[in-house]
DNA sequence: ACAAAAGTGTTATGTCTACACCCATGG
DNA sequence: CCATGGGTGTAGACATAACACTTTTGT
């Protein structure tokens, strides 16, 4: 089988791109995880760049080969570019180890990574190992520790650019299932901010963008209250996007 | 002389930098441009990323040749990787006629650009040009058109990325020379925004952050009420610059 | 019936907006 | 002395924060 490290002289060098996943299950912010073949570390789903493709439509196809899903939302954010993140890249002996005859100078060389992040909806994704990794999971973002090279930098400045992003977008249309809970979508924010909102306030504020339908359904076979369901006014939501959440000045 | 474009070898391949540094003169905000020799079209000042430096040391370091500067305000904000952008690159026929036993290869392949965007006081710099052009001057942000490859893209995702920044950090420490008036701040917002700010309200909203001491000094010789001097007050300003401006969520 | 969570409302506080007035300066 | 811009203040609209009561559900 072929597999994209053995096709190397289609990918430009010196470029790589990483994903930094975020998928929302069981009121917990998760990231999707490749855990390495004989190492106990975890990694990252990435990887490079075709010859005649923009990065946008690089990490797109990555994340299809990873998630199943086509359509993902996807944002460029950093580009991580420490010379020293290249040395000891403990990828390199196992596609070594696995691909005896490829042209290894390739991952030898010099990595610049752009980082992105993406939006799922957890039970959309299929997670797709591949040949370097033993698995392709979710974890949750408090224990997504122990990875290889500089990839906590890259969690670490997708969550913040993930904050960012909530005060100009309204975020949970790509996290969460079609129809949700006030109190689920509150335990988005709450866990992407990694801090308490009241209730009652956070629900008139998200009202306000008039980028909700309430149902005419609730929750049901939950304990207590049942809550209603919402889902996302399409076209609202549209337009809120275009004109951006908050003036600022 | 031997310039950047002899010792290609010292690059990474595939990978260049453009810098969109702003400057604000007279109530315009300005940016940094190179005239190119033999063509009416003007370009970003770039360069290439050595191969054992972070693109943000690259990015300083083409500046400093520019601009005469250390420590410059720099922020990377976009990677631009359209494959067309590499096609028809006007640069490599100056290059070639000007360099005429150069191995063009590195130059003919496909580039992709990290965008950074700089913030200068205006009268500290000194316009160097180099051998591709005939000279390196301020151009009136709105005048800025005439430009090769995708540089106008590059422009305007500097300037939307300014904007935003306008949000998260007082920006104005940049920009301004040390001693400035509040309606010489106010422009400088005014001009990034592209739209009127109330005199009032900006003059209070700026206050309410305390990172301006106002002096016992005044702007004199200027026609019309003279308006007092400020400056920035680092210690606050430092602190402001950790926590954020706004709260947002 | 009770505990726990959800729906809804109120009040105080602060911020933003839109103005009006007086003052200083150069012409 | 006057036109122009700068310094300062204030009232209303609006948003945010803090908090209380009632309702519904499963147990």
């Amino acid at each position: 089988m072929n597999t994209p490290y053995h096709n190397n002289q289609e990918f430009l060098s010196h470029i790589s791109i990483d994903s930094v996943v975020f998928g929302f299950h069981e009121n917990e912010l998760k990231v999707l995880l490749l855990e390495l073949k004989d190492l106990e570390k975890y990694a990252l789903p990435g990887g490079f760049v075709k010859k005649d493709e923009t990065i946008e439509d690089a990490a797109s196809r990555i994340l299809k080969w990873r998630t199943g899903l086509d359509e993902i939302f996807l944002q460029q954010f950093k580009v991580f570019s420490s010379p020293d993140r290249s040395k000891d890249n403990p990828t390199i002996p196992i596609i070594k180890s696995l691909i005896p005859n490829i042209d290894i100078s390739f991952y030898n060389d010099r990595f610049i990574s752009i980082g992105f992040f993406a939006l799922v909806e957890y039970t959309l994704v299929n997670p797709n190992p591949d040949e370097l990794s033993i698995k392709c999971e979710w974890v949750n973002i408090d224990d997504a520790k122990n990875v290889i090279i500089d990839h906590s930098d890259i969690i670490n400045g997708a969550l913040e650019a993930l904050r960012i992003q909530l005060n100009y977008s309204p975020i949970g249309y790509n996290l969460l299932p079609q129809k949700f809970t006030m109190p689920e979508l509150q335990k988005l924010y709450e866990t992407i901010l990694g801090k308490q909102l009241d209730r009652r306030n956070f629900q008139r504020k998200i009202l306000s963008y008039n980028i909700l339908n309430r149902l005419d359904e609730k929750r049901v076979g939950v304990a207590h209250k049942s809550p209603y369901l919402y889902e996302f006014d399409l076209e609202n939501y549209q337009k809120a996007l275009e004109n951006g959440l908050k003036s600022g000045w």
